[in-house]
RNA sequence: GGGCUCGUAGCUCAGCCAGGCAGAGCGACGGGCUUUUAACCCGUCGGUCGCGGGUUCAAAUCCCGUCGAGCCCGCCA
């Protein structure tokens, strides 16, 4: 059994109907380690659906939370917004109204291209909206009864005069240097590092610290599931401290959590927006096909790290998906978006013929029928979908050893035996050959000249690229077209 | 100090939730073929399921303990 359909079944067993919740944070280039929470809270989604539940995923965009320090990838001057709420900094590229909505938006993007419908609801929003209000006036009235919990869980003890409430000060503009003095029905005093005293709102004056946001946003939202990375799910942390608070303070049964693991770029650790190490979702999207990039999560339980390799490690996991479409296998059905078709044109041979046929589409198709695939409707759309993609990842992430180029002429030396061999080839060669047969030539016609295998292969290659190797022969002739590889050839020589 | 995950064939892993003949791919080996985009075809070999106990007619699977590896928490969120 599928894990996500595990989980759905645990679901169920508590409630016909569900609120998935994800919330990561705005605050960086948002990555494929982050995308494992979308895509695993997708699954579930569908899980539910799938077995006759409801289900809807929320995203919490946690826009008001401060900056907590310049990270590498932002100008000197920014050193001045850290301890400002995200959604009131500048967006660092200036195209957007502010720094959250920069990294927010094209995560959005992504999120429609990989078919996760999700309700979006950014929590300065939220405040102002005073859907906070309640659970906050709750969270400072019980602010001993908090601390008390957050000592005894995490064994750390909070000082005197902490409060659960972080002040947005209304000189300075930072959620992350005012005191809470006092508060009253209306309004929270406070004492700020800049010097400012002053009061705000319950409604947007300023929002809950983390752990405490965080149980009152299950109950505000009426969160029954949610996934969250492992550090949340430490012993003593977050999620420990968020059950107690939910049940005892706030009186709401916390959601059924979900912990994943991270997701490693191969050969560079895990994903760290601060540390530069990612690959941005909206690329990833740009490259990879999104059933693939929902695969590469799905396929493996949620508890299990991934090592992400974009290269040639992610064309054996393409081919796995191939593989696993004809079985009917349940990661392929999880991760399939939309009606999306699939032929059986497999994507390391769109590589190819895609170099080959300079990623024309009509001359794509000409070759792939040429080489023994049946073009209907079917694998026309397919071939239309996929082939951009993989030009994409030829140019992106591709190893310069699969990449290659077909050039106008070739002026290269023949060895005379060389010379020979591509003589007697020439003239062997039939339009009507298989790529098998095309290949089994090389060895016949080198056989009888005495020529080593190896050499009569390079000569091709020499004559079609200028190079000593090239991808596999017969497919490669076959694409190329037998009366252009014989013109080759002759001009070749 | 605490938590989570992992430990199954040489390698990468599935199987474990819900106990019922120990699995796949790759590699190795034999053969065919033999420069190839991580070649292909046929066949063979390959495991004390980390270790110790317990429950059971039956344990890779459940329970307890233990060893090893990785990560996370014990700053902030």
């Amino acid at each position: 059994m599928h894990w996500a359909d595990v989980i759905a079944a645990e679901l169920l067993k508590r409630s016909d109907s569900h609120t998935i919740a994800t919330g990561i944070s705005p605050s960086g280039h948002i990555h494929l380690g982050n995308l494992r929470e979308m895509v695993t809270a997708d699954a579930i989604r569908r899980a539910l659906v799938d077995a006759g539940g409801g289900a809807k995923i929320v995203y919490i965009a946690d826009d008001f939370d401060p900056l907590r320090r310049r990270y590498p990838f932002l100008p000197e001057e920014y050193e001045n917004y850290v301890g400002m709420p995200l959604c009131k900094i500048p967006d660092p590229e200036g195209c957007h109204n502010s720094y959250s909505e920069h990294f927010l938006q094209p995560f959005l993007e992504s999120l429609e291209i990989l078919g996760i419908p999700v309700e979006v609801c950014r929590a300065y929003q939220m405040y102002r909206d005073s859907l906070y209000e309640e659970n906050t006036r709750i969270a400072l009235r019980k602010r001993d009864e908090i601390a008390r919990i957050i000592a005894e869980v995490t064994g750390r003890e909070l000082e005197e005069d902490w409060y659960p409430f972080m002040p947005l000060c209304k000189n300075c503009g930072r959620i992350n240097s005012a005191k809470v003095k006092s508060f009253d029905e209306k309004w929270v005093y406070y004492e700020c590092e800049c010097g400012y005293s002053g009061k705000v709102s319950y409604s947007g004056g300023g929002k809950l610290t983390w752990r405490v946001d965080w149980a009152a946003r299950w109950q505000i939202l009426k969160v029954t599931c949610e996934p969250f990375g492992k550090d949340h799910a430490a012993a003593g942390g977050s999620y420990d401290t968020g059950v107690r608070i939910a049940k005892e303070i706030f009186n709401y049964e916390p959601p059924y959590p979900v912990p994943y693991e991270w997701i490693h770029l191969k050969g560079k650790g895990a994903m760290k927006s601060s540390k530069g190490i990612v690959i941005p979702v909206r690329e990833m999207v740009e490259v990879i096909p999104p059933e693939i990039v929902r695969y590469i999560t799905i396929r493996v339980k949620p508890e299990r790290h991934i090592e992400f390799d974009p290269g040639i490690g992610l064309l054996d996991l393409v081919e796995e998906f191939e593989e696993k479409f004809k079985e009917k296998d349940r990661s392929v059905e999880l991760s399939l978006v939309g009606d999306v078709v699939y032929s059986d044109v497999p994507f390391r041979h769109l590589i190819v013929v895609g170099q080959i046929a300079n990623w024309d589409l009509d001359k794509v198709l000409e070759i792939i029928e040429r080489t023994g695939y049946r073009v209907d409707e079917i694998a026309r759309k397919d071939v239309e979908r996929r082939l951009k993609y993989a030009k994409k990842w030829i140019e992106k992430y591709a190893p310069d050893r699969i990449k290659f180029e077909i050039p106008e002429n070739v002026s290269v030396d023949f060895s005379e035996e060389e010379e020979r061999f591509l003589k007697v080839y020439a003239e062997k060669l039939q339009n009507n050959m298989s790529p098998e047969e095309i290949h089994t030539l090389v060895y016949d016609v080198s056989k009888e000249l005495g020529i080593k295998p190896s050499k009569a292969f390079q000569a091709i290659y020499k004559a079609i690229l200028g190079k000593t190797y090239g991808p596999r022969a017969g497919y490669f002739i076959k694409s190329l077209g037998v009366e252009w590889v014989k013109e080759r050839i002759k001009a070749a020589l």
